[in-house]
DNA sequence: TCACTCCTTGCACATATGTTCAGCCAGCTT
DNA sequence: AAGCTGGCTGAACATATGTGCAAGGAGTGA
């Protein structure tokens, strides 16, 4: 179990409780707090910037039941997926997007997740742009395990995941789980022989019991590939093969067709991201989708069935409800 | 059923909540979200107000669980019920606190009450006061009972009881019962017999079914008297009775003794308010009290187990620790 | 159509808030 | 003890936000 957050010194936290009291609930000036405090103005600034980035403070938003934009109630009239669209003026760059998107999920994925609950999580530039920025949440006996492994021909992967990993686990204090694997082995029969072992089959069934499951999309024939593609994941004869069976993404390394099917493509053996029959027993899958080459991987995604909450950028949402 | 809060128009709300999502969610600035929105900077400002204001968004504060301030954890030792210390500098008057207090409690009312439930609620300053602040949420099918009869020797009181009323009915979109009747009757055989009329047994039941009671106290023999003591509610005799029977306090205009019993007190006969048996099976009875005077008010209503939450100021909690 | 009211807007100003920076202090190393 | 590091502080400055006000625009009744 990792610890939560930043360590705070316990004096500073109750100060920015009373702090965070006074200027949310009485809505004194930060002025008038810092006379109560006995302390500088600027102190009290930064106080209140401490409770809101460690969760003391909890700013939700809810829209009254009638309000869901006209895009998300028509995305959830033709997916039935619970869609979030995230306000984004329409000339911003690929960047901006992601990072906007990420933000507002980072804020908002405290209300999906609590103790005694298990999260699977995805890695990928989504995934990692997300961890930058969770708002810490106390909970209990909760757990995170990592959905696929993130070696490649180059490195272990495991830098890089487990940053991801690590500020989630600290972020809401819960057991975290890594998967010290390839994303793919070369052999199949290799990770066959790996699953049977008890460390992996231990990470197997704590990913079977996932009651959350967050990830990004991987769209490799767009011309923005993502992570996976671009980063020595894959050979020139995988990728070609990929465009043989017809695949338009992947969730967790896991790659489907326009259609949703993944079977017969003959990567997702030797891939170790989970089956999508285990990711379609987890409660909520969230998926988190921005810029505008991941249409097509957004579309088979949804026709795959792996999604029940949707978080994508307004352009995309556009899009999605406008083709067929 | 009456309307909640003010009426706004569906295209202003939904620019609110779009401003709320860009500024609370995606930390823009309101430069930035008035550009977006091709409005002045100014308006966006006031959007932001209103979506404060109408419930669209909402602040709430977690104290990490262990983070209960001494005085809390004191107060729940000793008197087992859950307090709540609104942060008051010392030098603070009476009004200011009861302000304080109020405001803190209206911000965090919601959290108590939800669709499907009924809120029952007594009237006075302190009353008056939150509900000059509640902020708006919506729910369905909820209940609001007015606790006890606010008429007087001069007044119906319905006007002051019913704005009281009405602005809670309005900020949870609520059905509203009124009880249009004396805070006490000169005759108690006057009202036995109306507690046998089935408009009056109708609203009894109401009581009866109450999953919240919110109230403050009453504290006749203090030197700054409450509402009922002032108001013109009262005789000299009644006044002298109150005395000779040791009463320190009321809750909704029924009177209790230091050590909490309320038998064998005479104007309770003649009073509109609950019987505190009615209260005791209300699951959450919510006390507010501000003001250094009311503190024995306060330990007889602890004693007679009327409170399972209490919100006070941090001078009344701290006198309510440090004595016996 | 006009006159009127009521509400909304953006401007300009007044405040409130965020952030940089230099100084200070506590705790640790040598 | 001296020297160092890292974190915290308040002053000063740079931004961001709140609000009074005059102007404009939609609705309403004469």
């Amino acid at each position: 179990m990792s610890t939560a957050g930043e360590a705070i010194h316990p004096d500073r936290m109750r100060d920015a409780l009373t702090a965070a009291h006074l200027y949310y609930m009485q809505d004194l000036t930060m002025d008038a707090i810092a006379r109560e405090l006995h302390t500088s103005r600027s102190s009290v600034s930064r106080l209140l910037s401490q409770a809101r980035a460690s969760g003391l403070v909890d700013i939700q938003i809810h829209s009254p039941l009638d309000a869901p934009s006209h895009l998300e109630k028509e995305i959830l009239d033709r997916y039935r997926v619970a869609a979030h669209v995230v306000p984004v003026p329409n000339h911003t760059n690929d960047a901006d997007r992601l990072e906007r998107v990420a933000l507002s999920v980072a804020r908002i994925l405290g209300q999906y997740f609590d103790s005694n609950m298990t999260l699977g999580i995805a890695w990928g530039s989504t995934m990692s742009a997300i961890s930058r920025h969770v708002i810490p949440k106390p909970t209990h006996n909760s757990q995170i395990v990592q959905l696929n492994g993130a070696g490649n021909m180059r490195t272990t992967g495991i830098a890089y995941a487990s940053e991801i990993l690590r500020r989630f686990g600290d972020a809401f204090g819960a057991y975290v789980q890594q998967f010290p694997v390839p994303a793919f082995f070369d052999d199949p029969s290799t990770k066959q022989a790996l699953w049977r072992e008890r460390t992996v089959t231990r990470l197997l069934e704590m990913q079977g019991r996932m009651d959350v499951a967050l990830f990004g999309l991987g769209s490799p024939f767009s011309n923005v590939p993502s992570h996976v593609y671009a980063g020595g994941y894959l050979s020139e004869e995988d990728y070609a093969s990929l465009s043989a069976s017809g695949v338009v993404g992947d969730v967790a390394t896991v790659f489907f067709r326009a259609d949703g099917s993944a079977d017969g493509i003959p990567l997702n053996d030797r891939s170790s991201g989970p089956d999508f029959a285990v990711l379609r027993r987890t409660p909520r899958r969230i998926c988190v989708v921005s810029g505008s080459s991941k249409l097509e991987s957004l579309r088979g995604a949804l026709a795959a069935d792996l999604i029940t909450d949707l978080y994508v950028d307004e352009g995309m949402a556009r899009a999605l409800v406008s083709a067929p």
